[in-house]
DNA sequence: ACACTAAATGCAACTGAGTTGCAAGAAGAA
DNA sequence: TTCTTCTTGCAACTCAGTTGCATTTAGTGT
């Protein structure tokens, strides 16, 4: 992990009044260097002897997503993705995608959406998610 | 429960080529006059006396899934809301509305969203499902 | 109408991510 | 350093979802 990695992390948790703990600091590296969403297992499995208690793991979590420093991205398989929501902006998340041949699930950070309605028959729209499913480059090829 | 209903949710299960089965044709048949999408409890209440095992609600929602009658919209509080495939097309779904307010989430179905591209990076996108979060008409009066 | 077979149902028991209470420990302020 | 408050770890619990198996039933052919 690397020390400018750490120090993001500390500089987050300082600037969102939390307290710099170790399992925070480490939980976040991982999210911060994570490529897709991770869930907590996976977290736990990047700590490998360094991680923390299962519950302190979860609650840790709870506390930088109450913080909106990491986001819930998606839920497969009945568990909970988290990612740092460094490449969200306040209105909209970046888009995951779904491959339905292998069940991969990536974030296509870069790919710029059509921005929807900001209201709508009364309702006022905040914040968008969107979620695509189809076929990945590699199992495209396979096809 | 319309005899009209009943028909449609018939039609639906031989359509799919499933067995016309009293629990089956009594969950689509709430699925397809709800409003909103429902969970497993939902769906259990509103038959009332009617109702089927738990275990073969779950597993009639795993056979509606499977044939595309019917659709796992969201999930909430760790539990798979459900809703019939109707107001869907083969390409996107209708937008779900969350309420920061109250927590309700409710189907904005005639909602017009701008498309996605089919195809980006190598990726192949066959769907799109659209998740919104703000405030809903009622809530946004009380603040 | 009757018999047959594959599929559906109900029961009971299990699974495991998520969740809570509480005592012990650590971060940050004075 | 001392003190207060927040955080951690443990153990135990929750509960939607899930499975195995014996029984029942829908749909088909006789």
């Amino acid at each position: 992990m690397s020390p400018a990695t750490r120090c993001k992390a500390e500089t987050l948790l300082t600037e969102a009044a939390l307290r710099r703990t170790p399992p925070r600091i480490a939980v976040l590296q991982v999210l911060l260097n994570a490529r897709e969403p991770l869930n907590q297992d996976q977290i736990t499995a990047r700590l490998d002897r360094d991680a923390p208690n299962k519950v302190t793991v979860y609650r840790t979590l709870q506390a930088l997503c109450a913080a909106g420093i990491v986001h819930r991205a998606f839920v497969q398989k009945r568990t909970w993705y988290f990612e740092s929501a460094e490449r969200c902006t306040e209105h909209q998340c970046h888009p995951h995608f779904t491959c339905t041949g292998c069940g991969r699930t990536s974030c296509l950070a870069e790919m710029r959406l059509p921005a929807v309605a900001r209201s709508y028959k009364g309702y006022t729209i905040q914040r968008q998610r969107v979620q695509l499913e189809g076929l990945c480059p590699k199992c495209r090829e396979c096809k």
